[in-house]
DNA sequence: TCAATAGTGTCTATTAGACATTATTAA
DNA sequence: TTAATAATGTCTAATAGACACTATTGA
């Protein structure tokens, strides 16, 4: 391996390298707006953000100290950001096995007063139950749930301001997109809760119109009926599941209708 | 500012911090294969790819030296990983102004024999003719044009086999999902060469069949007719040239016909 | 029985896609 | 005139979306 003969000339302190390497998670949920009884969901979009402490654990103050953020943390070496974000979304909200995925990578120069630091930008779906019993820790003052709207109008931390734009941007364009809904859906659910989970973030007629949707989710070729099992949760008359199956779906621009 | 004071307490040193931060492009180029007068083109895609020199400049053996890689570079401290790959693209190809996206990330230990090196992955986009007068320079010792399925039986430096994979999924899915096809494309072109590029990634019916396709471009909302211009390159018959307009489309699943 | 949600019937207008036909022009 | 590509005519089947109507069941 001539690599070997390579390396041992090679000196990785010639070049200037990076401050850090972090991981920055847009941790969205979608919580049942006052739910009762044989009624289907009101349902609204959340991001949980944590405030950062004013001091840090040996009681100096901390960077960026009062102001809210995205939780997050540093890359160790031997591990992706990937599973930074996974390791630190665990320390968070304990929860384990969770949608996490990967949308931006922010590296502006000055984006971090502490110097070169990088970072990379995940969104995850959490159920509603998972952040019940979230409390502040570490570094954090609190940890909250906002809107969007409500969030950007915080006092935000380095860039996150920017990268939760891109964040709900994102999001918005994937639960339309493609089947990511699920992940804020028990495994089986009825046409109105999925109805629910759409109409966060769009005001499309096809979707607005129950009737039409109704029909329209049992032409679904990502949808299938779960045959003979229905539930009560959303009406007094027995309504029926459905669930995602694993059909990919590919769709063109070119064959779409408009 | 309490930064002031929290800046004064922090070292930067005091974390391990990666050796590397670098841009890597996979340079997408559509050519035209054996272009006729009064003939529609047959398209291919084509990913340019790099050979890495034996040696450095200085003569001593290269890291990963006589295999295919995509070019790339490192990002400089006050320089963003998208602003080093126009950098690069412009010193490899002499091309500015060119459609260029990031797509990944990758840093998994272990990736590069330097040390802990992440690398951001971008997928440009440039015409034909840009990549004509290529040359091989600085640490190449060749550049050289393959279609996705040649070069992923090179021997590849790094986990660019992983990128190009990454890559080829991407402007498939992209080429039929946005309209980046444009890129690709003089600024007005015909359906038959909309059609061709289209024909690189798809065989879906509904552009395989001409006639369809013919009908289909005057109803796609972010295309429109030039009027009354038409051109004689694809076939004697003058053909109506079309242009992308700037309207956007958002895709839904849910709504979209299967 | 009432109220509320689920689900279907029915109509109209539009569209896809297949296939055939016509239009246009250089050689 | 021929050959090739562009573009339209025509038909059938499917679908969207609107609106009205029926079904179901707890309160």
């Amino acid at each position: 391996m001539s690599n070997q003969e390579a390396l041992a000339h090679y000196n990785v302190k010639k070049y200037r390298t990076p401050d850090g390497y972090t991981s920055d998670i847009a941790v969205f949920t979608i919580i049942s707006k006052g739910r009762v009884p044989y009624k289907p969901p009101q349902m609204e979009l959340k991001l949980m953000l944590i405030r950062r402490s004013l001091t840090n654990s040996e009681g100096l103050p901390n960077i960026e100290g009062g102001k809210w953020a995205l939780p997050g943390g540093f890359v160790n070496e031997n591990e992706t950001s990937y599973e930074t974000a996974l390791r630190e979304l665990k320390e968070e909200t304990g929860v384990e096995q969770i949608h996490l995925q990967h949308f931006g990578v922010y590296d502006r120069p000055g984006r971090d007063p502490r110097g070169w630091i990088i970072t990379n930008a995940f969104y995850a779906i959490v159920p509603e139950y998972a952040l019940q019993n979230r409390q502040a820790k570490d570094d954090a003052a609190a940890v909250e749930l906002f809107t969007i709207q409500e969030a950007l109008q915080l006092d935000l931390a380095f860039d996150h301001a920017e990268i939760i734009r891109d964040a709900a941007a994102v999001i918005s364009r994937e639960l339309l997109g493609t089947t990511i809904a699920r992940r804020f859906l028990p495994e089986e659910f009825t046409y109105s809760e999925l109805r629910a989970v759409l109409l966060t973030v769009t005001d499309d007629p096809a979707i607005v119109s129950d009737a039409a949707f109704a029909r329209k989710i049992k032409s679904l070729p990502f949808i299938e009926e779960v045959k003979g099992k229905k539930t009560t949760r959303t009406s007094k008359k027995p309504t029926q599941l459905y669930r995602f199956n694993d059909i990919e779906i590919n769709q063109s621009i070119y064959t779409a209708t408009y």
